[in-house]
DNA sequence: CGCGTCCAATACCCTTTCGATCTGAGCCGC
DNA sequence: GCGGCTCAGATCGAAAGGGTATTGGACGCG
């Protein structure tokens, strides 16, 4: 698992669909769609729904959703105070 | 900044040692000391003071080391609660 | 005062990973 | 059924990451 791909998963249940998930990281629409598959292998369990209108959150979805974000806050945190304890 | 990159200086932190910490982790030592100075550069300031012993902790480097193990230990919580609402 | 030891850093190579582009397949609205 | 969505797959080139071998610096001991 890698931070990256923490940040794909939100981005992606954030916005329901991969392009756009896609769009709003700057980044091309495989890489997400790879990444996503490769931390739903990683985990053992799916974390979306595909559809043919985008991807639904499935339950162990909105639960790792909520680490997610938990995860990715406490980075920036973590760099925020690193940055000025050095300064 | 990769998770990798906070396993690697929570194991230098801890052993005070480079090649100890490579060897905990199973990996080889220039790998360590790469990742580690990747992350100074990253976070702006220096986390160790290299001396001919080994690696003490600065000011900088508690803070992120406190930091740090928690973001690992999140991740770890993250996994379990999603395998077990996977499953 | 060398010499051996222990440390991190560097140089170089090789493998793997990752992202971009192009393409395909499934579904829906018209 | 055609056009417009969606995600998934194949292929390629670039970048990242680790391994081995080596260098360079600091210490201790004879």
């Amino acid at each position: 698992m890698s931070l990256a791909q923490i940040r794909y998963f939100v981005a992606v249940a954030e916005e329901r669909n991969v392009g756009r998930a896609a769009r709003r990281l700057h980044v091309a629409q495989p890489p997400i769609s790879r990444q996503i598959r490769s931390l739903e292998e990683e985990l053992g369990s799916p974390l979306f729904r595909r559809t043919p209108r985008g991807m639904d959150l499935l339950p162990a979805g909105e639960v790792f959703l909520e680490h997610a974000r938990g995860i990715l806050s406490a980075v920036e945190v973590a760099t925020d105070a690193t940055r000025r304890a050095g300064s």
